[in-house]
DNA sequence: CAGCCTCTGTGACTAGGTCACAGACCACTC
DNA sequence: GAGTGGTCTGTGACCTAGTCACAGAGGCTG
């Protein structure tokens, strides 16, 4: 059997040995989600380890008023440390992971994710930096939302979502659960900076009209 | 060689494999630590994996401002999953760790780790499930931070430290530090609880008059 | 007792979250 | 092209939380 297309999506599984990249190939299986699938959550648990090949996935916590905010995203190439978690079992959660975009993943049994972690000085490096990571980003997070100003958020997010061309199609409704606010406040907000033309809004999307402005509010004390 | 008592001090490895107990005795060694101690933060990294076999350590950020928030504790008989991120030090992150009281922790070098890791899986077991804890109980914070009102948070704060005899030796900014707020909003909520009737405050301590009626806030929705 | 440090109380102000509601924009149908 | 319903945005009023400045109170030490 030779190694399908999949396993180049993943760096850091290049150096597998043979010997473990074997069972890793025969046992696991490639699976599809349209975009908007929730893949786990209150309720609803994966039973495998996940890693994915294609897409993004959006994990977020919701507020019992309905507020939203937006933790993290595992993209192509990453796995899925809270699948991790979750299969593991050792405590309820209540995030949810939701598919934003069509996702291929390739979902590993938990035996042979257990025969893996056993056997496989690479496999364990994998899983252990995926958590790493994790835990490091959600410091950041709660870092941000503890200590940090919403318009010095905002302005980051900006930046970080504008990209090249300063495009932005995003309502303030979702902007607002990107950061875990109100969506009355990103409109205020954002009106302050179109005030200041550092931006232009339209129904549904932002442009950047001076991202250097953003950046400098972005980066504030 | 005989097991040394701190090894009882671990549920999770008790059912370790002789062959794997051997290495980690002879070659970890035991610290003590005094109250205060910086044991990790920005520019001060462990070398080795650390287990709690007495006291407790607290984990915080600390804002440019000064502000400062509890993310959680390692107490005795867990292990610092923290100093496994920093070990494998894949990100940088710059929450600190502190000796709340005296420590007494084994520090495991970090090839006698890897080792463990391949080949135990009892020893795996125990290192992913402190991780898998400690991103649950992030989560938690971070829904608590940025949707659960003050005073519903302070409540909690309360009626979990007040224990049975529902007296607490802290100052108001240290309360102000666990939550991530600041200590004027602390002084007014317990004012108003005093007001109430629920607590009695002095100085550097509080005396819970009525916890049920804590315990009441704290569960509300 | 005087001096000093820590802890607590308070008023004024700003930022952020909530509520209620009014328009504006868009797609779709008739 | 007019009507209709749904989504998106704007705004005022009000409340909670965080910041700043400063005044006392409590407790310890020389």
């Amino acid at each position: 059997m030779t190694a399908p297309d999949w396993i180049s999506a993943f760096p850091g599984l290049k150096t597998l040995e043979p010997s473990v990249a074997g069972p890793l190939i025969e046992t696991s299986k490639v699976v599809r989600l349209p975009a908007g699938t929730k893949i786990f959550g209150p309720g609803q648990a994966p039973e495998a380890y996940l890693m994915l090949v294609e897409g993004t996935v959006r994990v977020q916590q919701v507020s019992d008023t309905g507020r939203e905010i937006v933790l993290y995203r595992v993209s192509a190439g990453e796995s899925c440390a809270l699948t991790t978690a979750c299969l593991m079992g050792y405590e309820e959660y209540q995030a949810e992971g939701i598919a934003e975009t069509d996702v291929e993943a390739v979902a590993i049994p938990r035996g042979t994710f257990d025969d893996l972690i056993a056997r496989s000085a690479a496999f364990r490096k994998f899983v252990f930096t995926a958590f790493s990571i994790r835990i490091t980003n959600l410091f950041r997070v709660i870092e941000e939302i503890a200590f940090s100003r919403m318009d010095v958020r905002l302005a980051q997010k900006l930046v970080e979502l504008g990209g090249v061309s300063g495009h932005i199609d995003l309502t303030h409704q979702q902007l607002a659960a990107e950061l875990g606010t109100a969506r009355e406040v990103i409109s205020r907000l954002l009106n302050e900076f179109q005030r200041r033309g550092w931006i232009t809004t339209s129904r549904g999307a932002i442009d950047l009209a001076r991202p250097e402005a953003l950046r400098q509010l972005a980066a504030a004390p």
